[in-house]
DNA sequence: CAGTATCCCCGGAGATACTG
DNA sequence: CAGTATCTCCGGGGATACTG
């Protein structure tokens, strides 16, 4: 039994239902580390080691998870170099991933600006 | 005691610390929410109710929550007209929130694109 | 009308140890 | 090097009922 309640979403993605426009793209980008990541990834193909480098306070588990939910979501792909023991693995955004460059750059710029704007002013209030 | 790995954050906010510019905005708007209530706030004002009729999955407890944290962050503000039992309350956009519209504008761009391109497609595989 | 108050559940996220 | 495997905890989020 499908709700009809269904219909009242204003799309529909991969079977599931959004409210909004903005809906749509914080399923892809939300979460702690998504947007982090897909960063480091703007520029430049990075491996998964370079990448915890980057993110000192994200686990081994959590980077995993979170990469492997990129890929499902078709916004990066992994490239296997080397399979034996001292692996090779690179990531990069594929075009649908570059398509979300304007917006991590909006968001990126928004966020720099408040942090630099309200950033640490607070602390010791 | 404080960590010392707090060093290794890029920006501190609020006292708490962030990994790149990125993050900072999506500790403000992430979330299931958010962005879909400043998305209905950004045009004009609205009451409880129609933000609630707006977004019909939305229960009025998550609605009443995450209004609030919305108005903690300075995103938003309240404002009551009348106190007694026919209240009427009205949510508008501050001045930060409204430097957010740009950014919310480019993630329901990009958002409505996927949605017009991959929406539906997939529904029935 | 505009919320609270409870209760509850699931999954995001962390810590740690182990492996191909 | 690039991950899994567990275990655990916390809180976001849902359902329902009640209130100033």
């Amino acid at each position: 039994m499908i709700d009809k309640k269904d219909e009242k979403f204003k799309f529909k993605l991969n079977g599931k239902g959004f409210h909004c426009e903005t809906d749509v793209a914080i399923s892809l980008i939300g979460g702690k580390w998504k947007t982090v990541l897909l960063w480091y990834l703007k520029g430049e193909k990075k491996r998964f080691g370079e990448l915890r480098k980057h993110c000192p306070h994200i686990t081994e588990r959590m980077l995993s998870i979170t990469l492997k939910q990129l890929e499902n979501d078709g916004l990066i792909s992994r490239k296997v170099y080397t399979k034996k023991p001292p692996m090779k693995v690179e990531y990069s955004l594929t075009d649908f991933g570059k398509s979300l460059i304007p917006v991590l750059d909006t968001i990126a710029a928004w966020g720099k600006d408040v942090a630099e704007t309200k950033g640490e002013k607070f602390m010791d209030e």
